[in-house]
DNA sequence: ACACACATGTAATTGGTTACATGATTTC
DNA sequence: GAAATCATGTAACCAATTACATGTGTGT
């Protein structure tokens, strides 16, 4: 018993679809999920067998044609039982260390310009993952008719989405104070910037 | 050799102030990173010694009359290098795990008003969360004058309330969503709020 | 007397990544 | 024939929390 998230997370992609291997829920994860989970083989596999030895999902070989051997799982009564209690049950809030903010922190004693270089680095990783993001909502709103579990992956994307465009407006701010605080540093890169 | 996050706290929290021990350096991040870094003793204690025995760190026995002894340290020469290359390397951003939105991703799985009821705490819990940064915010600016470092705890503070702001909104409208997609849940409360 | 804050550590357990190891099938 | 993808697993290591264990000083 006592179970952690990677078991949930194994209960949960088996209650949206059945019959998946360990290979298909990795997969799933980063298809879908990996903006705010991720889970390595080395917790997958371990974790499917001790499931299925306390029977919360089921364990089923297939051996489709020449395709090499899969191990096949879906969901039992008592799985599915289990995974609702715990999609009931208050979710826990570790606040998630968050380096790049340690950095920030100890931001004076750094040399001149690495605070500032760090910020930029950190707006062009949330730019790019935005327009990642808003690429993935625009094809789900556009394909995903009828499927019912769309509203709900919907709102973790959006849920990114916003935590995104407050990255890159705080970014911005972050920069001026920055830059206000430490004038020579950019100077350069202003001149560039006016054509001199 | 190859240090990890909490080396460079600690490195980092002895740049700002001098001669503390374990015990201080555990409070100085409870009340100052508390909101996107902890750490326990199990993981200080030890790496201070570590750190001490690599000469980036300088122990000191203190025996201030009477109170219990305790071992201060010091930022070395080296130390000090140390932690400015790590400021200036490019910090590794891992998507954290967030349990919450899992759940939610699984939303379509759990009984019918689970996701309304994790979504109100969430919300709960962000706005609670936001009231207390704020007040913070505000004593710093009011009280911090002449701190060099005010500049950057002050960066990672409304870091920290933009996002708190960003995930208030966002509940608002995903509340706004699951109520539309599951109108009969909710009948009661409204019921209730408009007096009858 | 009691509780609380100060102070330091270790051990057990859990959690998680990465590298290793293997091999089949499909596609180019 | 080579490379990519499918597929499953283990071992070593690193990271982190929690519980245990101990003791002093301060304030009420």
């Amino acid at each position: 018993m006592s179970l952690n998230g990677t078991a949930y997370l194994i209960l949960g992609m088996l209650s949206i679809e059945s019959d998946r291997s360990g290979y298909d829920i990795r997969k799933a994860v980063e298809s879908s999920v990996s903006h705010f989970w991720r889970e390595s083989y080395g917790q997958i596999y371990p974790m499917l067998k001790r499931l299925a030895a306390e029977g919360l999902i089921i364990p089923r070989q297939s051996n489709s044609k020449g395709r090499p051997e899969r191990q096949e799982y879906s969901l039992s009564a008592k799985g599915r039982a289990c995974l609702q209690d715990w999609l009931a049950a208050p979710y826990r809030d570790d606040p998630p260390r968050n380096e790049f903010l340690l950095k920030l922190f100890f931001g004076r004693s750094a040399s001149p310009n690495a605070c500032v270089q760090q910020v930029k680095n950190f707006q062009d990783k949330n730019k790019s993952l935005l327009s990642a993001l808003l690429g993935i909502e625009r094809w789900e709103q556009a394909n995903g008719g009828g499927n019912p579990h769309l509203p709900y992956w919907l709102l973790t994307l959006s849920f990114g989405i916003a935590h995104l465009r407050a990255s890159i407006e705080w970014s911005d701010a972050a920069l001026a104070t920055l830059e206000s605080a430490n004038p020579t540093a950019t100077a350069g890169a202003k001149k560039r910037l006016k054509g001199m």
